[in-house]
DNA sequence: ATGATGTTTGACATTTTTGTTAAACAGAGC
DNA sequence: GCTCTGTTTAACAAAAATGTCAAACATCAT
């Protein structure tokens, strides 16, 4: 069998992303995870070892992604205001994608206060981004683009806003009596009511 | 035995409660949730027959603790503006002690779609509640107290804006290298940043 | 003190979930 | 064909977690 070489461990991969980022199904078991991909539950032993060992890595997988996708804000060189439109756009578009993905790294995190050193290292690099983002933050602020507080703030009130409205999505869909398709258009919606409560303007 | 009587049924669920919201263990185990409240684990059983019970009973109360908590800024007559102050205190405070309460409850409703009496009448309520707080939602709006919108993306800022800083606190305590006191004042700061966001004042 | 009632405990059975192993299988190169 | 390599499978073993039961216990009323 000559492609499926890569191919299984990466299905597997993908089907326990799909439970866990997707569907928010935190605690499936081997065998709900080897049914998502459609093999043998003891393969899920043959190429990760053990249950923990693949959720340590899809969760440093997701790490990566999480990191990457805040990386080019923190980094580029566009006006500010230019920045965080870019920075809404991909949030949004990447949370809908994994709804559940911050949800579950805090959820891991309490569960097992892991140490990996891949882990860590990341966790410095994302800590370098977010102290260039907090610089470039802090000039806004004296310019007057954004009001004057803490940068932690500014960044908690910007992903409040973008990710809270994801994370609940089950239950205002149900609160509301909400299809899909209007709760998708009132995120789209939230893109405009965001910057301006975040610009005052 | 003669307080024991309610006493021990009581103190299993408020360990479990710890445990679930305050600790942000979804899936304690049944042994762990004994251990945490000091008795027997066969007790679980004695009151609740099964873990399943327990978890939807602990559920249940979460819910009305969530309803009971929302209730009297839906029916208050203070003015829009006080009514959301008060909100904003008692939700941080509640939202302080439970950091966990929601996750957990979407983490849940995910799990099983699970559709108790109880719990349908009570979400019966609390779309009761919100539909009288979209009323003055809008009232408000259109006195200009606050800017036009959907009134569910108004609620959903406030409380976006409340809810996410603490469901994500041991990321970011880890991110920032904060200790709990500077949390807890950053937290504290919110309440003005928060209604200046809202109210664009 | 006896019996009735509800509570607590430990021993056991059952179920669920995870991990291991040896054998079967499939393709590549010889 | 045969062997070598890596993959897949089913059967099995082990571990972890839940649930049941009967006996021990404590308290109250008689």
């Amino acid at each position: 069998m000559v492609k499926k070489d890569a191919e299984t461990e990466d299905i597997i991969k993908q089907a326990a992303k799909r439970l866990f980022f997707v569907e928010g199904r935190f605690n499936a078991t081997t065998q709900e995870i080897a049914d998502a991909a459609g093999v043998n539950r003891t393969l899920l032993n043959y190429y990760f070892r053990s249950r923990n060992k693949l959720f340590d890595l899809v969760l440093m997988d997701a790490r990566m992604h999480f990191k990457k996708r805040m990386h080019f804000v923190f980094t580029s060189d566009l006006t500010f205001k230019k920045k965080i439109e870019q920075f809404i756009e991909i949030y949004l578009s990447e949370a809908i994608k994994y709804p559940y993905l911050e949800t579950y790294m805090v959820a891991r995190m309490n569960q097992q206060l892991e140490k990996h050193e891949l882990l860590l290292e990341h966790e410095q690099q994302v800590k370098g981004d977010m102290e260039k983002f907090f610089a470039s933050i802090e000039k806004a602020m004296e310019a007057g683009t954004i009001e004057k507080m803490a940068p932690i703030q500014f960044v908690w009130n910007l992903i409040s806003l973008l990710s809270f409205p994801i994370v609940m999505k089950p239950m205002y869909i149900r609160l509301m009596n909400l299809d899909d398709e209007q709760y998708l258009q009132l995120i789209e919606d939230r893109k405009q009511i965001i910057l301006s409560m975040i610009f005052r303007k």
